[in-house]
DNA sequence: TGCGTAGATTTGGTTGACAATCCTGGCCAG
DNA sequence: CTGGCCAGGATTGTCAACCAAATCTACGCA
């Protein structure tokens, strides 16, 4: 059952990593924050290198931006480029979504359309922090069913990069009862073998999120 | 004049991982060969920490495999893994032609023609080197003029994963003289401002390299 | 006020050392 | 003869300490 194996490519298992990248998601550290090599040593209880090499790591994900001399910080991402993100997931997830669609076992499809199910329950109780978190299963769920290593590591650089800009996109207001059925009509077309229609279906929701990022700009 | 500007996210400008990565694609490293820390640091006159971040930038890039405690190692593309490549290249790539086409200015569209006429002459004197360059030349000039960061960075790092496979593509027989009228198809398409026949034109050509590659799993 | 500069910060990169881990080949027992 | 065990070598992973170079800051001076 995979879950979210860390292919060849690893995006670096090492703990301090892991624990950084954590700490910024989270919002621990703002955005444009300079990361000091010395300071994080010390509030993460470890060596300098060590946390020099994660922040290399970082960079490489593109969490992290590293200026020549005067060290890394948080990357912010501007409304602009969350728009090409979410351009370029657009490429990736319908390939993803077709893929999957071609792909899925029975087993798969009735897991699928229970999260489909507890997603609608979280948008009718008003519950955004999981319907946060359960969109997030969703597109990884799709991802393992897909089974394509490659639009998996692609995506989930991008939707780390991404990850604060979809956050606060769920709590828009009346965001989250227009985009459920959206995400239900992916559910039932990739759950129902229709690698077209599941790739119509990814294709209007990810623009609709495009189209909502361009009111902000 | 954009040429290939690294982006904020950079590809690690440091000397020392542009020398290896350089040697990889050049094949002075044959895929699953071993890359010792102590070896490489004596070979290219570099401490073993260098050579160490080196190999880390490397690796996230994906042209190196890392495995626990026993070290770097060439990255192996397999056919199967080329062809997941290409898959993920058609989403992006297409997204690329159409914001080419969209964005043209006319002094580039003739020097993306210029471009095609150069690729003919390449492909009717049977000069397979010229013509590969050329191909990669005319990519690259896509991705300045659709001018989408996200993009061209994926681009580029699949592109460089995939290179070797790349490589002897092209010098199949028969190849050029088939792929040659299909790149001229995204130029034409792209210098007109027509994006739906330039996504159409760049689906049909990777299209055409994924049958190939089928033909030899 | 505006400028240059000295000093403090911080990064970039080196060395050397050491433990942990993996691999190899020989040794011993059955 | 075969199979498993163990010692030793090779390599990586990690650390501390150090220093040069680049950058930033704040002060003094014109």
């Amino acid at each position: 059952m995979p879950t979210g194996g860390t292919s060849t490519t690893a995006p670096s298992d090492d703990d301090l990593s892991v624990r950084i990248r954590h700490a910024i998601l989270e919002g621990e550290f703002a955005p444009n924050q300079r990361l000091i090599e010395a300071d994080l040593s010390e509030s993460f209880d470890a060596s300098r290198a060590a946390v020099r090499t994660a922040l290399l790591s970082l960079a490489a994900e593109g969490i992290v931006e590293r200026l020549p001399n005067r060290g890394a910080r948080v990357r912010a991402i501007s409304v602009g480029e969350a728009i090409e993100i979410v351009e370029a997931r657009i490429g990736l997830e319908t390939l993803v979504a077709r893929k999957a669609a071609e792909s899925i076992t029975s087993a798969q499809a009735a897991a699928l359309r229970d999260l489909g199910r507890e997603l609608e329950a979280a948008v009718s109780s008003g519950d955004l922090v999981g319907y946060a978190r359960l969109n997030q299963e969703l597109d990884a769920r799709l991802r393992d069913i897909a089974d394509h290593d490659t639009a998996r590591q692609l995506l989930e650089r991008l939707s780390a990069q991404s990850a604060r800009h979809q956050f606060r996109l769920a709590y828009e207001p009346g965001r989250a009862a227009r985009s459920a059925p959206e995400h239900v009509a992916i559910i039932d077309a990739v759950a129902g073998g229709d690698a077209d229609a599941a790739e119509i279906a990814t294709r209007t929701h990810l623009d609709g999120i495009i189209e909502l990022l361009g009111t902000r700009l």
